[in-house]
RNA sequence: GCGGCUUUAGCUCAGUAGGUAGAGCAUCAGAUUGUGGCUCUGAGGGUCACGGGUUCAAAUCCCGUAAGUCGCCCCA
């Protein structure tokens, strides 16, 4: 048997309404906030991630999809939206009219990781980007959007974690002084985390390491080297947070693993997930745009994995309930019937009814259990004296009720759901 | 990329000290032939993940590979 590959998984019938639910939220809440769809290759230049998401990051070193097409071009898989999504505002010029830009996007994702719960090697991202403003109203509205989308989708219980990296100029000031905390300690640090010192020093605050947890406890904080703008800046997230009554807390040590953020960045954590509790975040990038060769341009944005959303949605019982595959199911009798069944079954549809009809030839017996196993509400029979007399015979199947009408009645006819 | 656990019918799982496999659910068919859901009866369905090895004999022991899962790592 021919396997699918490892890390990606089908979406078979009886999960689909899950997927519609989730599409149909997010396209709605995102319209609701004034957001249009953005769509972009599944593939880029590798350039536009090594560039855009930075060269010091796992997502780059260890886990893209990159290969050389047949003319010798190094093509990526995209891991994430947003330095595509800024590649293509960049080519459409768009961004230039120096006016506001909302995007959202709702797509599959690249990684090549080893698989586990919650961690594909395809998965599914909705995130939105908002363009152009540098203000915190911009980073407050797309946290506004993710709250409303976890809460349309039923979701109380879980952790909005908020920081700040600042601006460049007080993010150098704060990475000099934890490089000085941390050469003190760098006897004590773990490997990974004694690389990291030297290539992106930040990500050692994330470490989950007993050793590094106690060092890094006693490490300058962040907030503390903020300068006035940046102080502001957050300050200003955070009141307008509180006015909003959206819940948060700071977290000093969350950095996120890719390099363009910069000011707010944030994370949503949920309990039901076990080790990859993380289900979306996001932040601010001032100097992506700029990165990948565009005007520099001001940006915030978040995403979410769609399917550890499902994952928690799974655990809180609030899957949406599979849809009949039917209305309505015509039994036929005989297989004379076949040309005039098949004409009803096109009238019923014409109604807006979903209509299934026995493509088995099947006794009635099995026709009547397949109507029921379907989900259909009615059955609409045919047998000989319903062809002789041109009329079906409608069976309401929760009710056990059943009338004889003509075909010529069927449009009118009332069938209740 | 590293470590632990797992892998038997479509699904969930039994399988005792090595002797070529079982249950429940699901599927299908019947229960006097134009009526389903409940009940009863019966049937089909498994190269026991894959490849080696030990043995007279392996689902069962050993090795390897693959996939899943839980951690590490990373992130959504």
């Amino acid at each position: 048997m021919i396997q699918a590959v490892r890390g990606t998984k089908d979406i078979l019938p009886d999960t689909i309404d899950t997927w519609y639910f989730l599409e149909e939220t997010a396209r709605i809440i995102s319209e609701l906030y004034g957001y249009r769809e953005l769509r972009t290759p599944s593939f880029e230049k590798t350039e536009v991630f090594s560039r855009g998401v930075g060269e010091g990051t796992d997502i780059v070193n260890k886990e893209m999809y990159t290969f050389l097409d047949k003319g010798g071009e190094s093509i990526t898989l995209r891991p994430e939206m947003t330095a595509s999504l800024v590649r293509a505002v960049i080519q459409s010029g768009t961004y230039q009219q120096n006016s506001v830009s909302k995007y959202w996007y709702f797509a599959p994702f690249y990684r090549y990781e080893r698989p586990q719960k919650g961690r594909l090697r395809q998965f599914h991202q909705f995130g939105a980007e908002c363009i152009s403003s540098p203000y915190p109203e911009s980073d407050v509205e797309i946290i506004q959007l993710t709250h409303s989308f976890i809460q349309a989708l039923g979701i109380e219980e879980y952790k909005l974690m908020l920081n700040s990296l600042g601006n460049s100029a007080s993010r150098d000031v704060y990475r000099n002084a934890l490089i000085e905390f941390l050469k003190d300690n760098k006897e004590n640090l773990t490997e990974d985390s004694r690389n990291r010192l030297e290539i992106n020093p930040l990500r050692v605050l994330d470490s989950k390491a007993e050793n590094d947890i106690v060092i890094v406890k006693n490490a300058p904080i962040i907030l503390d080297y903020l300068d006035n703008e940046s102080k502001d800046h957050f300050e200003k997230v955070k009141s307008l947070l509180d006015s909003l009554g959206i819940g948060y807390e700071i977290t000093p040590k969350l950095v996120r693993g890719l390099d363009y953020y910069c000011h707010t960045v944030f994370e949503f954590q949920s309990s039901a997930l076990g080790a990859q509790d993380s289900f979306g975040g996001g932040g601010r990038y001032n100097t992506l745009f700029s990165q990948l060769g565009g005007k520099e341009t001001p940006a915030v944005g978040f995403a979410m994995g769609v399917e550890r959303l499902i994952l928690i949605l799974e655990s809180l019982n609030k899957l949406p309930k599979t849809e009949a595959e039917a209305d309505v199911f015509v039994v036929s009798l005989n297989l004379d019937f076949q040309a005039y069944a098949a004409n009803i079954a096109q009238i019923l549809r014409a109604k807006g009814l979903k209509t299934a009809t026995d493509l088995q030839r099947r006794s009635m017996k099995a026709q009547m259990r397949e109507a029921n196993k379907c989900g259909a509400k009615y059955a609409v029979i045919i047998g000989d004296s319903e062809f002789e007399n041109k009329q079906i015979t409608i069976k309401n199947l929760s009710e056990s009720s059943q009338e004889t009408i003509g075909i010529e009645l069927i449009p009118e006819y009332d069938f209740k759901f």
